[in-house]
DNA sequence: TTTATAGTTTAGAATTATTATAAACTAGAT
DNA sequence: ATCTAGTTTATAATAATTCTAAACTATAAA
């Protein structure tokens, strides 16, 4: 993803194209892989070596924003701190409780059989799975 | 569960049936349903009215204790508060996104005809599913 | 172009959830 | 009854997040 797209895909979303925010998205969408963060670690990435400072404020504001806009999503955890994942289509995770670490799991490697109908008046927004790892 | 069954169940986990814990533990286990709770949701409800007070460092001791114990099991959400779950059985959960509520879904509604390997040298521990619900 | 203004950034304060500390207390063994 | 490790407690400390309000800026309008 260029530059070009980058500030489209802000102005898409009513984000205006700001220098924190431009930093910010290029350092999370142009990648070859998907990844999982922290707002600590996007933060330290972000703040790091000789670029232009960007405050603590400003990179919660901007995954709020990311994730209202659907760029980014939040991963379910059980932790007290909150994660995010630049994989925005629908897949599933390997949660290893040994190391901590969330790994993706390719949608097509989970089949349902069965599912239940959701209650009346309300729809299907989508579905995870999580699967715990342990030695 | 009647309030010898509790005795035998802090004793069996290695701990002092004190007059907190068991009354925390009537409180969660004495019940027709199970049922969803944070620290703050379980310290009002053990705190209210006449009973004799425990103080909040004492809930969050037992909750901890509790779930290393395997009594009760911490739940999958990506919210800043922690989420517990008195029913330990392996189940899934509806997430509604509006009212945000979690209810339980039967382990029997859902079927999986496919699951990944996992990596080497792990074992599936065990896979949860959460179902995001939308009006 | 300037100008106006709504949106954005920022440092720092405030809040919230959780964990740590250390002194007082108590269950249960002897 | 005495002893002691385990437990409780008030309170402090820490960590994650949100709030505040002043300074700044992207961009629309003049
Ligand atoms: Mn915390
Ligand atoms: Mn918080
Ligand atoms: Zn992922
Ligand atoms: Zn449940």
């Amino acid at each position: 993803m260029q530059k070009k797209a980058i500030v489209n895909k802000l102005r898409s979303s009513g984000l205006r194209p700001t220098k924190q925010r431009v930093l910010i998205a290029r350092n999370l969408f142009e990648r070859d892989k998907t990844f999982h963060f922290t707002v600590e670690t996007l933060n330290k990435e972000i703040n790091k070596k000789g670029s232009d400072k960007v405050s603590l404020a400003t990179v919660y504001n901007t995954v709020e924003a990311f994730t209202k806009a659907g760029h980014i999503k939040q991963i379910l955890t059980s932790k007290s701190k909150s994660y995010f994942d630049t994989n925005i289509k629908s897949h599933h995770h390997f949660y290893d409780e040994d190391s901590k670490e969330l790994t993706d799991i390719n949608y097509n490697q989970v089949k349902l059989s069965k599912v239940p109908h959701p209650p009346k008046g309300k729809k299907i927004k989508n579905l995870e799975v999580v699967i715990r790892l342990q030695k």
